[in-house]
DNA sequence: TTATTAAAAGACACAGAAGTCCTTTAATAA
DNA sequence: TTATTAAAGGACTTCTGTGTCTTTTAATAA
């Protein structure tokens, strides 16, 4: 559904809200490690976050990343179309370059529907909804690790 | 959702449904210049739905597209098999190595929903059911062209 | 002030999807 | 039988997403 960027874009913004305050930052290095995410990629995302201002960055000795907002103040949707664009939501499930309600194609009705759903589920959803997930023990952003028991 | 070439083909076996028959056929540039998709490329596509022997070819004169089964027969899901396997319904909305029930990703249970309507709705609907859609005039698989009026 | 630390920035490499081109194969009409 | 037609097949190019590497910038601790 979403790119490869936009899912760690997406996991690296929870585990900074999970784990990261002003003044004890989270490194490129640990974030991509603890997501098992490539570090120099895991860069360059989180660059391109903090020009958007979803999460902050200091640099130097006990520089990192962090959040000064509130994760309640961060949309799903937001970060997805600063890394993929909204286009999923709005273009035809057969790739047609025109598909409307007046020129459908097959798919359309049900196919939209679905979009819907997701679209305001995404536009609902903050990444302080997810960090209570996680932190209650209800999901997961980090990778199994081999022989893990959940 | 699916690729390019996942798209193209659903467009062109229901085309193919729609127009082709064992005693008039239609050639891989007529296919591509009606639905608006590269030549050389359809080509290859319908290359592979052939050898899955979801759609039939004919070489030399008179040559050309057609199906010998009924369109019935035909899922969308099987096409979508085809060419870009089914790991879109199996896969973690955020990308993750290992997401189930019992290590579920924070958009786990919402997503799931979304993929399990969405498999359903692709199992049960038939290059048949498109057809008749397109045919009774209800929806489209021709691209809009400049100027047409719906 | 200087050395150290860590992000920013940009150039580069790689892989797979998308698209093109040319030759071969096979069917049919003349 | 031969010429023609149209798909099959393979090599190739292009583009984009993904991933790597090196240098620069800026913040802080000593």
């Amino acid at each position: 559904m979403f790119s490869k960027s936009c899912n760690y874009a997406l996991r690296a913004s929870v585990f900074i809200a999970c784990k990261a305050t002003k003044d004890s930052k989270l490194s490129i290095k640990t974030i991509a490690e603890e997501l098992d995410i490539p570090t120099p990629y895991m860069g360059k995302i989180l660059q391109k976050l903090t020009k958007n201002n979803i999460i902050q960055s200091v640099k130097g000795p006990n520089g990192g990343f962090y959040l000064n907002k509130n994760g309640a103040d961060i949309t799903l949707i937001h970060i997805i179309e600063v890394l993929d664009g909204l286009e999923f939501f709005t273009s035809c499930g057969l790739g047609m370059k025109e598909c409307s309600d007046t020129h459908p194609c097959p798919l359309h009705d049900d196919y939209k529907v679905f979009k819907d759903h997701l679209w305001d589920l995404f536009k609902r959803t903050t990444v302080a909804d997810f960090v209570g997930s996680v932190q209650g023990g209800s999901s997961f952003i980090k990778n199994l690790s081999f022989g893990q028991k959940v």
